[in-house]
DNA sequence: GGAATAGTGTCTATAAGACAGTATCAA
DNA sequence: TTGATACTGTCTTATAGACACTATTCC
């Protein structure tokens, strides 16, 4: 850190967002039509250029959450995701993305920002799946941003910015099932969430009616770290199949799958 | 992320490096005193401005990696850790420094870089507590590194970086037990990592000598994500003593402790 | 044989997973 | 009464935690 002769490089920073919510059941992400030239018309994630000298990176955040969301910024989860800088990843020079993962409750309608762009809600999988070609190396942010949420809903609250203020244990659980793309067994769902002490509390003897049985209400409750936490069921990506014991004392298994996937930074 | 007439605005990037290893059964990080103006003498991490336009920030926190060390790159895990933008962090000006986690084998001594200024291997803990106070916000990114560290153990395979190619259970052990800050029971810990397959593999026949009985040697397997996870012990923190069933059905509890710490940014 | 380290087996308590029926409301 | 949703209880199995001894080498 050491300043000489020469003069550091300055890179232009930007801010995208990979924002998440449930429509319908389904782990939606927030994307726009870019109007600009690099990738224009091509979908992409929100996101801007630091808008003066002096703005903090998660005011930027924040800024670009209201543009696109009519949400009140209270309501809302947003955190850092991770930096997207590879040389490359946009044709206009060095730009350097602070890339954020924000949780929204199910947002009513695909609100228009306040440029003309549209913007959309669009199923997690059909970014994922490459089906929706993403700009720039916005698909990799988008995968990265979907692991995040995953991981932290095993050992944290987040699952609780997906729902409004009050929530029944029947959405906390169609959260988890949408976010992991798993089916949970209802009474065992029960039985963990109300184990864990703080997660959600009771809000009041107030109820709300669909049609069946008046569902419970609860709001978050003042714990953040799950413990003990809720595991995610086993991906079905064990060995084929066990054959008698231990399969043979090879010392070097020809690495089934499980790819590492430490370092970001690449994707475009 | 569209260009108007406003030219966006260039900041400066640097690349920091939290560098944890093992030295005599503690976690240390390394750290190095300061030849320049801004907080000079202090000690700091080590880090630098990105070397030129086109250079990439992994490549950057790599070259800083083996500037600082003389290792080969190979040995090492490097990740990205988190950006830490705030203004003011920096008393030059607008710096974004995106710090990296390096875990490393223990390393045989203090060595001191390529540049005069020595480096030291410090305790975490010296850090933690604020014992040795760092230059700008570093001792906030070297909290997040250490709890990075301590919560990739349960779920990955990262311990195996903290160890030479070959390890006995033992040195694996005592490498959760550093980290983690809590002793494990010996049997419990066998039982466990050998249940995870492709996690640690049995290298060979060759054995070690310390003065007792051999150990087995193993070296890192091919599975990077632990299933089962190995979780860490609960630390004390729970309520003070649950008095009969459930205290009361109050809806708001006063929140006992656990502060959420999600946004990062902020420290200096 | 003694010192030093490596490695193992069992029992118990708790958590997880599978499973089906009752409760409460509206129409 | 039916339909629709909310909620619960038990049994079985697996895992976690506590615990003490045997094994192998060097001196």
């Amino acid at each position: 850190m050491q300043v000489d002769e020469w003069s550091p490089t300055p890179v232009l920073l930007t801010v995208d967002l990979v924002i998440l919510t449930l429509r319908e059941g389904r782990l939606c992400v927030l994307l726009v039509e870019r109007g600009e030239d690099p990738f224009q018309g091509m979908p992409a994630l929100p996101g801007g250029f630091l808008g003066h000298a002096g703005e903090e990176i998660l005011d930027a955040a924040h800024r670009e959450l209201s543009e696109e969301t009519a949400l009140v910024a209270e309501c809302v989860h947003l955190e850092q995701l991770a930096v997207y800088g590879a040389t490359g990843r946009d044709p206009r020079g060095r730009v350097v993305s602070v890339a954020h993962l924000a949780i929204a409750p199910g947002l009513p309608e695909p609100v228009a920002g306040t440029d003309a762009s549209d913007a959309a809600w669009v199923p997690v999988e059909a970014v994922l799946s490459g089906a929706v070609e993403l700009a720039f190396d916005h698909r990799r942010i988008v995968t990265d941003g979907v692991e995040r949420a995953r991981t932290k809903l095993e050992h944290s609250a987040l699952a609780t910015a997906f729902c409004a203020e009050l929530f029944t244990i029947t959405e906390l659980q169609q959260v988890y099932e949408a976010v992991w793309g798993t089916e949970l067994d209802t009474r065992n769902f029960y039985r963990k969430v109300q184990a864990v002490k703080g997660f959600i509390v009771p809000a009041g003897p107030a109820r709300r009616t669909t049609g069946g049985r008046p569902a419970r209400l609860y709001r978050a409750g003042p714990r953040t770290v799950l413990y003990p936490p809720l595991i995610r069921p086993a991906p079905v990506t064990e060995e084929p199949a066990p054959s008698v014991e231990e399969p043979a004392p090879s010392a070097q298994e020809p690495a089934p799958s499980a790819p590492e996937q430490d370092a970001k930074q690449e994707g475009e």
